[in-house]
DNA sequence: GCGCAACCGGTACATCCGTACCAAGTTGTG
DNA sequence: CACAACTTGGTACGGATGTACCGGTTGCGC
């Protein structure tokens, strides 16, 4: 049928627009690392991402849109490379601890910005959610991800109650990383999560 | 002799002002916590204080100065109370572990902003610190406080090695309650944190 | 081919921003 | 009382911002 043949959904974008949607995006989360969420503008995204300023309008609706897609693209590129991470490190026979560590504090620190720089941005993101009830699910997902793979390393390493350990060490992990990004430090943090996770599974 | 009765410094407010002043800062907290940080301009802040927009570049030099201010005084109010609490607690010889558990949890809580509220403004304005240098002693000397406070109260409960146990116990309070503000849900902290100091303690 | 939707990019505009300026009012001191 | 410093508040200005608009171009389905 002739219906059959012309399915291709309405605003669905093709290939060239879709990179240049990404571009945009790439060019919010960089602005976000390195001067803050206040320095999104329209302009300013155009400009990184070298492309005309009515772009950003035209696939985006808002500035509000923007930053809400930012934060999608971050949490999906963050979820999968954690979900790589584990599933080597079970595969591979890895200690289960040290890949729940390193899962944590790498997770961030790939893709094109820079661990310190994504790390603001994520937690900027995060802290956006609390003001806007519409990037909280997307936080759940987020956190929930995290909950979830951290719980299947502890159990293997051993512990009983999985979900509360995770909980603890998750959080953990962020509160010394916010610690960290607020005073200017820059220790590692390995040696202390891997000790708290090593008492959490002792006190099973 | 003359001199002596002239000492009043130059520049030290007189009373009045120094009223505006701290009206102006509680003005940036409330906007902080309730719009963001992106937010806080001159004429916002003199609106909600209700002062003359003028008044604002009268007291503070420029829009850092305004910030960094407003984070001081957060910084600052939120000290006084922890050693409040700590103190109190540590003399009616109350259990240190729920002294510690409680100093963390209910600290923001009080002041003139909702506890919700001046969460999500002291972390905007920590994380504001990770970008502007300036703002990062005051930050030390926050989480110093606590760091000091809470390894008493430890220390008191039978910890061996204060230090890391407030360390581990205080960021796994902070990163719980960010992803609390970013979820969006509300349950009781304290249980978690209370098992969490157990454990430290008992692991020493 | 041809038409239509998706896409592009330049420009315009109302609004808000940070900050400077200045004239009037207030207050403590000699 | 007079004076100087402090304080107040109204206004102005150059610049940036979000977003609307609109004519041109591209590429897919017929």
């Amino acid at each position: 049928m002739a219906a059959a043949t012309k399915n291709r959904a309405r605003n669905v974008p093709r290939p060239r627009g879709a990179a240049r949607r990404e571009a945009l995006l790439e060019a919010v989360l960089q602005i976000v690392a390195e001067v803050g969420p206040d320095a999104v503008t329209h302009r300013r995204v155009a400009e990184v991402a070298e492309l005309p300023l009515a772009s950003t309008t035209y696939w985006f609706d808002s500035k509000d849109h923007l930053l809400t897609a930012a934060l999608e693209l971050a949490a999906q590129r963050d979820t999968e490379q954690l979900h790589r991470t584990a599933a080597a490190a079970l595969l591979a026979g890895v200690d289960p601890l040290d890949a729940a560590v390193d899962a944590i504090v790498d997770s961030p620190g790939n893709g094109p910005l820079s661990g310190r720089g994504s790390l603001v941005a994520s937690f900027a993101l995060l802290l956006e959610a609390a003001r806007r009830p519409a990037l909280q699910e997307i936080s759940r997902r987020w956190t929930g991800a995290y909950h979830e793979t951290l719980g299947q390393l502890l159990q293997a390493a051993g512990s009983t109650r999985p979900a509360q350990d995770a909980d603890l060490l998750l959080g953990a992990a962020d509160g010394l990383l916010i610690e960290q990004l607020a005073t200017g430090t820059a220790d590692d943090l390995r040696p202390r999560l891997r000790r708290l996770a090593e008492i959490l599974v002792a006190a099973s």
